[in-house]
Formats: structure tokens, sequence, C-alpha cells
DNA sequence: AAGATTATGTTATAATATAACATTACCGGT
DNA sequence: ACCGGTAATGTTATATTATAACATAATCTT
């Protein structure tokens, strides 16, 4: 499902656009957050805290779960990953600058989830919101199912 | 933000429905199975499993998790109950004869959740699945805001 | 360099959920 | 009513996910 062309570089990326987005808001990239980011990023699809952390204990050294849950927050709180719910999983975000009305397309066969924008969910979003006189501060929206790829569409 | 008169009618209607429709599909609806929706639905908002659990062990006694988590997962899956998977907790399906497009506000202040439905909505999801040959086959839409009640507006 | 703040380390445990196997209740056929 | 099969529940143990609470270290500010 995913469409990068050259995967090593999209992480690249995905960490140097971290590192910028940081510096502007005078937040601290430090090397366990941009370690935490590189293995989100690097496991293809959405990734579990614990998987995090066994991958970060082989490489560095007795890791404990609160270091990297608190990494996780604070990749989440700005943008840089999101959590899905659905699958008490991790995925990096793809557009950090503007992610607040982002949805997952997630694929129950290859595992990956697809990080989308629609105006009109958006649009239906609100009406909702406001025919119900409630005020949405955040929206989770995961929709699970089978992507063109694991269909055969290609 | 709920809406019921009286919420001892709506426990038992929902109780009442759920028999029958357990009865239409040839399913049982067992004492267990009866005693978890109630507490469900008694419980104003979404409940978690464990706090099921301990109301019943007070009714009954030594109800185990896996009791009450099969029992859950009956009626999640024939769509009595959902699952809120942004809070790891479970709240009484209002319409289960077509339940299938539904989403969920969850106030953050007094913690209900409301379950509605939006052709809007259902239509967006079906169009973003189209665009990106994704054949959907279950949604989780929740939204966390402020109800007008908590905001106020009455 | 001192003090404040932020980040990480560490220990322990809380909260959520399921696997695996034993027992019991229920259903249909005779 | 009894038998045998299936579905439901009981039971034990443990897996998985997440956080509280306090200690130490790194960084920033002045």
């Amino acid at each position: 499902m995913h469409n990068c062309t050259s995967h090593n570089d999209c992480i690249t990326e995905a960490l140097v656009r971290a590192e910028s987005i940081c510096n502007d808001r005078g937040l601290r990239f430090t090397d366990l957050r941009r370690k935490v980011l590189e293995l989100v990023w690097t496991s293809h699809g959405p990734i579990k805290a614990y998987d995090i952390l066994d991958k970060l204990d082989a490489r560095i050294a007795a890791i404990k779960p609160p270091t990297v849950y608190r990494a996780l927050d604070f990749l989440t709180e700005n943008g840089l990953v999101h959590k899905i719910n659905s699958l008490n999983a991790f995925v990096g975000c793809s557009h950090p600058l503007k992610h607040s009305e982002c949805y997952f397309l997630i694929c129950s066969d290859c595992g990956e989830a697809k990080e989308c924008c629609s105006a009109d969910l958006v649009e239906a979003i609100a009406k909702t919101g406001r025919r119900n006189e409630f005020l949405p501060e955040h929206i989770t929206l995961e929709i699970t199912g089978e992507c063109g790829d694991c269909r055969g569409l290609h």
C-alpha cells in the first residue's frame, strides 16, 4: 500500500523534517526521541511500544517502558507520530505540519496504515458537531479493511 | 448529554430489545450476557471491562476477567455493545439493528458518549475508500470534545 | 557557577486482555 | 429420559499495554 520508492529516503526525510519542526518550536529533538521516531518510521506500518522497546534495547541497553512511552508522548503531542487506538500502535505522521484532520486506512492483511485527509470528511464531522452542539477537540478515525494491493488490483 | 427521561426505562428497553434480537437470530441471551449488558447500560457512559467485573463480583461472586471479556465479545460481535477504543471502554448500542455506520461524540467533561449516524459521513468514508481502492470493513470514529450541556448551552 | 527546568533512568505496579484447559449447561435426536 | 455433541462458563496462569513515583543527569538561564 505504501508508495515511497525508497523507504530509506522517506525515513531520512521524516527525521530531517522532525528536527526542523522541533527547532522551529524550541523543542528538544533528543537522541532518544530521534531513535524512537526512526524506529517508528523504519517499521513500515504501525509499531507497538514494546516492539520499539525491544529494538532500542538491542541497540542501546536496558531501556525501560516509561522511556519509550515518554518519547512517544512527546512525538504524539507534537504531531510527529499518531497513535492508532484500534491497534495500540504508533505510526509516523506523513505531514506533521497540518495533521489535525487525518484518518487512517488500515489494511488487515498487510498491516499498513495509510494516512489520508479529506475535506468532505472534515466538513461532515464539523457539521455533525454543530448539529449536536458538540465542540470537537480530537478525532479518531480508523478504517480497517483491505487495500488494493492485497486484493490483487495491481 | 443523554436525553432519556427515565434511564430505568431505557435500560429495560435495551434488554428487551437485545433479548428479542438474540431470539430472532438463534443466539443465547444468557444470564451472564444479560447482566453484563445491563451493567453497560446502567453505567451512563462508557464502562470499562474491569469495572463491569467489579460490579458483577459484588452481585454474584468470583467472576474472572475472561468471563467478562467473553460476554463483551458476544455483545460486541452482535452489535449490542460497542467498544470505544480511545477509552478502552464499552457502551450500549442504541440502535442495534442498523449500527454499522455509527460514530461517537465523547464528552471529555461529563464522560458520556453519544452514538450518532450521518449519511454525509458514511458517504464521505465510502468515497475515500473508493478513491484509495480500499475496501472498508470496520470503521472506528470517535470524536472527543465538549458537549453542549457541559459548555452551559442550556 | 547556581538554580531552575527538562529529560531520562529506575523500580514497582496498575490496567487491559487472552491462552489453555476443565467443567457445566443446553440442544437435538432417539 | 438418556446420550452425545456443541456452546457457554469456570479457572489458572500469564501476556500485553501503560503509568506512578521518585532519583539522577543533562541543558538552559542568568
